[in-house]
DNA sequence: GTTAGCATGTAAGGAGTTACATGATTTT
DNA sequence: AAAATCATGTAACTCCTTACATGCTAAC
């Protein structure tokens, strides 16, 4: 399984155990939630959905047909309901501290489900972060330090562009971890931007 | 062709364009310029490298075995070099303003190479993508709309953070059109960081 | 002596996109 | 009247990574 299928499992999950969802909503979620440039495909997600329910994590039900309005004519939905092995799943995938989970992909699903996981476990996955974005910071410096000569001026502006990036990146999550530190007060995550 | 593939024969041709290099000093300049997260990987590599010869955009040629240096038992290295094909090709490619230049992989490598094109193309591309990122801002402020209640704090900052480096990318950008329109000082691109 | 760097490749497999297939309803 | 949104899927194809295969040299 590839770290993307990996995340849109994981993300999957996560949005179900709230509240079952047919595939098209779920999708328009993950959207948001995988923040990815470009939408997740049909191609990409009913599959995953499929496999997931052959896997026992979740269960799949027709929407039952006229509750109070009769929704005239609309295409029968899908409902998607987590089960009990799909909630241990999702517990499972939300201890874990694994590298894996401070790479982009699965670190921005991780983040997402924050409110659910200890502080030790949020901890962790942070400074896992951090580490993994200073080591991209080297990267950048030394590339810097090898092309100087070599780039011109719109080629040097690119890279410094990427390590200023990376360094903005590197100041938001201490700041996520100062507040995790003193007490994970989750109101002033959003307090420090712009 | 993927998106992937085609900055990566982009960016090819412009090296080779510059000096002959055999295949694992490209790879390490093409890490450099393609600003990867993950390494390019041999496997990406050897295989383009082999159908950009049997198209006649480059030639291989085994190195010369010695010239002064006995170069002790090391391994014979291939060297490429751009053909009168690839010359044209790679021009092709440097006058492209279609919207695929303005997606993330391919503009980092026209930045690169935009000391070889006219202030007109440059302007176009630079606003292709400011325009991008315009969109993607809209992206993300629908989506902070819609999902204000459902989400944490957590995922509030998230949101917060990229719509916060989108909108940095763009400042970066308008400053890079105002020095292309100011007269394309290659100075002034570098001097305004940090 | 063993890790890291130099150097070039192949084979197999998996992941995910594109295009296709279908059709109703609502908005512009 | 057209375009967008709702709604679910399949099939083929393409790209790319991973793992394998091989072997020398320099540094630690």
């Amino acid at each position: 399984m590839g770290r993307r299928t990996e995340s849109l499992e994981f993300a999957v999950l996560g949005l179900l155990g709230d509240a079952p969802l047919h595939g098209y909503e779920l999708r328009k979620r993950l959207n948001v939630m995988l923040g990815s440039f470009r939408a997740l495909s049909y191609g990409t997600l009913y599959p995953a959905l499929k496999h997931m329910v052959a896997a026992g994590f979740i269960s799949q039900t027709d929407e039952p047909p006229a509750i109070t309005k009769p929704l005239a004519g609309r295409r029968a939905r899908i409902v998607y309901r987590l089960t009990a092995a799909g909630r241990a799943r999702f517990a499972e995938l939300l201890s874990d501290v694994s590298p894996a989970t401070w790479e982009d992909e699965q670190f921005g699903v991780h983040l997402n489900f924050f409110a659910r996981t200890s502080t030790e476990t949020r901890l962790r996955i942070l400074e896992g972060r951090r580490a993994r974005l200073e080591e991209r910071l080297a990267m950048i410096e030394k590339s810097l330090e090898l092309t100087r000569e070599r780039l011109d001026g719109y080629g040097l502006a690119l890279q410094e562009h990427s390590k200023d990036s990376v360094q903005r990146e590197v100041l938001w999550i201490d700041r996520l971890i100062d507040s995790e530190r003193r007490g994970g007060d989750s109101r002033t995550h959003t307090a420090q931007h712009g």
